[in-house]
RNA sequence: GGCGAGUUGGCGGAGUGGUUACGCAGCGGAUUGCAAAUCCGUGUACAGGAGUUCGAUUCUCCUACUCGCCUCCA
């Protein structure tokens, strides 16, 4: 299948072509790791995911590298660090692990390649030696500068040019720079920062170098597809360029950028109060794959849009698919799907063939959604949208004692109903409803079983409503 | 100020130079103690203007508006 993919650098969609014909790989900036992970940070996990789940798919799983790092040195988490007071290791260490479990409850794959930035500063100096001795950096004051006039073509995967940028005038300007765009490679520590010794000094790198470092430590000169969000287009990746070009390295190929979170249909951001991480999602008790469900509803270069009402359709879809899905595992992914994600990621016409083969109903139907389903992230055979799940990031929060309690409720409006005392069934129904508890609701079929719909309940109210039947 | 993306029916969201997805909601019907769930039916929308064309929602230009990045937050 020819799979296309919208390249940064051309503003269009290109036929990808590897480098090394049957194999594929990728790097994506991953996360800077001094706290849990929000919304927007799923993005680019999951939109990257997808590509390498597809990828896979197409070249088989052991000719695909992909390569995401952690940026474990960083400003952030050395004042994280000194506002705790505690050592950065242990700060870094327990934000990655919290990192890839929200990831994995997000069904997340692992990428085949995590380096952590303190692991390659040998290889960062090393490349910075080398831009200093082509002419392209410069030491000054302890610091070293990537000398951004000496790359020619600067400025030209985000569309702008050095001097429109000095125009707009937001760049830092220090007295060790020759030229106010030049940005950091390396840094003075002073004794109470993290350093390392090094030609000059000893110091810490900055923030872009570490990727071209890594990348080309793990994937070589040269590699397929470079990812990561569109905020990154600059001045990160283009200072990722400007050094990995000027070292000799040919570098990414493909540059793919995702667009924007936004929350009811704004940025999210600490000011607005409409900041939330992963974990706290989890913690409400919206399935991981309720949120990768919303996710892949977006096409990935337009702003997504996390709001409330989506969130209550993705579980209304789950829910009924999973209802006529049950244990199915045979099928194989439906080829219009495959079709559909290889057009540049196309996740929403690919829900919507899922859409298509759900409501087919064949039985060879229903097994080749499970496995597109399964192909997507999203397990069928999980039972992860049974509310009464205990672990509260596959459930709705419930118990097994609240599940005993709406059982037992239920039992006895059904008794009245068939006693045809409607008149009491129909009281029964409304107190519950009045507590959050939709009877009428609760025959949803999930595998074959009764159970609840998704709504969340006070476990005192419940007994209370019990006690008052007997 | 610079750069970029976008503006599709009530909402969400694909796509196409001519037959106009899909989901949700709504409406009508079947079913049902009522209801829920389910099933059937139902929706000619493409910001505004100009141009190219036999024909544009789809291409070009302009205008308006929205959003993002350029600043620690992806």
């Amino acid at each position: 299948m020819t799979i296309k993919l919208y390249n940064t650098k051309t503003r269009q969609k290109e036929v990808f072509k590897p480098l090394v014909d049957g194999k594929a790989s990728m790097y994506v900036c991953g996360p800077t790791v001094y706290e849990r992970a929000h919304l927007g940070n799923a993005r680019p996990v999951l939109v990257f995911d997808m590509l390498y789940r597809l990828l896979r798919h197409e070249y088989g799983a052991e000719n695909v590298q992909y390569v995401r790092n952690f940026t474990d040195v960083d400003d952030k988490i050395n004042a994280r660090a000194a506002q705790t007071g505690r050592p950065i290791s242990e700060i870094t260490d327990e934000t990655i692990g919290w990192f890839l479990d929200d990831m994995g409850a997000l069904g997340a794959l692992e990428p085949t390649d995590m380096p952590r930035a303190t692991a390659y500063i040998a290889p960062m100096i090393a490349m910075i030696e080398d831009l200093i001795a082509n002419g392209h950096a410069y030491a000054a004051e302890g610091h070293v500068l990537f000398k951004v006039r000496s790359y020619k073509d600067y400025g030209k995967l985000s569309g702008r040019s050095v001097d429109d940028m000095i125009a707009g005038a937001r760049v830092e300007v220090a007295p060790y720079k020759e030229d106010p765009m030049d940005f950091v490679l390396w840094k003075p520590s002073s004794d109470d920062l993290p350093g390392w010794d090094s030609p000059w000094g000893r110091g810490r790198p900055g923030w872009h170098i570490e990727c071209s470092a890594m990348a080309y430590k793990l994937l070589g000169a040269a590699f397929d597809i470079h990812g990561g969000g569109n905020d990154l287009t600059f001045p990160h990746h283009e200072n990722e360029i400007a050094q990995s070009k000027c070292a000799g390295h040919d570098f990414a190929n493909v540059w793919m950028h995702n667009e924007m979170l936004q929350v009811e249909g704004k940025k999210m951001s600490k000011s607005l109060g409409n900041f939330f991480t992963v974990r706290d999602l989890l913690e409400q008790g919206v399935p991981g794959e309720v949120i990768r469900f919303v996710m892949l509803s977006t096409h990935y270069r337009k702003p997504m849009d996390w709001t409330e009402k989506k969130r209550e359709e993705a579980v209304s879809h789950l829910t009924r698919w999973r209802a006529s899905l049950s244990q199915r595992t045979a099928g194989t992914i439906d080829p219009e799907i495959v079709s559909a994600l290889s057009n540049d990621l196309n996740t929403p016409l690919a829900l919507v063939r899922l859409h298509a083969l759900w409501k087919s109903g064949q039985q060879s139907d229903l097994d080749s959604m499970a496995a597109s389903l399964r192909f997507m992230g999203i397990d069928p055979a999980l039972p992860s949208v049974d509310p009464f799940d205990e672990e509260p990031q596959v459930g709705y929060g419930l118990t097994s004692g609240d599940r005993e309690t709406i059982e037992a409720i239920f039992t006895h409006w059904n008794g009245l109903k068939k006693e045809k005392n409607f008149e009491a069934a129909d009281l029964i129904r409304k107190q519950a409803t009045e507590m959050g508890l939709d009877l009428q609701k609760w025959l949803v079929s999930i595998n074959g079983e009764d159970a609840v719909n998704p709504l969340i309940l006070s476990t005192d109210k419940l007994r209370d409503l019990r006690e008052s039947l007997k």
